[in-house]
DNA sequence: TGAGGGTGAGGCGGTCGGGCTGCATCGTTG
DNA sequence: CAACGATGCAGCCCGACCGCCTCACCCTCA
């Protein structure tokens, strides 16, 4: 699932719910501890995004499987960021030298080639990336329109 | 405090509780979590090291302060550890982009310099860092001497 | 050399708080 | 008015920690 609507609140509570494997309630005592903040209806109604779900779904992941409290859940989103951050900025580097490599021979070749021993400015080559691009901004606000379904809630906790 | 001392086990376990702030139950569970590893004398006592000593610190802070579980604790310190992997990796890839930038300049201006054209082999620039260097194994085994002295329990918890 | 004190190892149970759920109450909507 | 959401409160379960017990080992001393 891709697209604008990852990050526009489109769940009411009880369908997040349903969707991350939790209690409503469990929901609500996430947000008052900053976990997790959907968006609100003019009417007060929390709406979840995909985007909101998909982090549910991966504290449920470390809270059942990995056994971690909130806590730790915050703390680890953190740390998961900075290295996926680290991560991509490695990969530019990566590919920066490569690029560096390939300007290196192509300079080299062309300076060898010049009867006219003249000097190429080096301040070309600062690319000066310091991050992956970023996503263009969201779409203008359109008012959001709750999923509103019939629940059928079974049995949770085991 | 550095040295090879600093990964050799010399404090008993009253000791190294007392130093970290925690019962000695405490690091016993800790170790049956997996979460410490300290050697073992002959007579099987636990030994802990300065460096054991500092990675219960830094546990304590993360449970007292961060009020993170055992479980968030492991996940943490390992994410810890890639992290710093990680950076270390980043400086020497920019330590390495800043060399090839100054070898991209001396070779043009070798290549500008010499009249016969001829193209230096580039292979020389493969330095294959691939992480940072290793430290030093540790020094040969010696006899470990633990620590014995006089512990006067003041009351934990609080 | 045998007795006693001190300490560590390992196991068991109690205590306290975090995390989750259920319930009650009220507002909103179709 | 039936269904659902928001908020607040109370109870339950389990993790984390600590105290205590027993046994084994080391050191000291008569």
């Amino acid at each position: 699932m891709s697209g604008p609507g990852r990050i526009r609140g489109v769940f009411m509570i009880s369908v997040a719910a349903e969707l991350s494997g939790m209690h409503p309630q469990t929901l609500r005592m996430y947000e008052a501890r900053g976990l997790i903040t959907p968006q609100r209806s003019a009417k007060n109604t929390r709406l979840y995004s995909q985007a909101d779900v998909d982090r549910l779904l991966r504290i449920q992941e470390m809270t059942a499987d990995g056994g971690l409290n909130l806590a730790g859940v915050e703390t680890v989103l953190e740390l998961e960021a900075e290295v996926r951050r680290m991560s991509a900025e490695l990969d530019a580097m990566r590919e920066r030298a490569a690029e560096m490599e390939r300007r290196m021979a192509a300079e080299v070749e062309r300076v060898r080639r010049s009867s006219r021993a003249e000097m190429v400015p080096y301040g070309a080559y600062e690319a000066r990336g310091g991050g992956p691009p970023r996503p263009a901004p969201p779409a203008p606000p359109k008012p959001p329109q709750p999923v509103r379904i019939k629940i059928v809630r079974k049995h949770h906790g085991g």
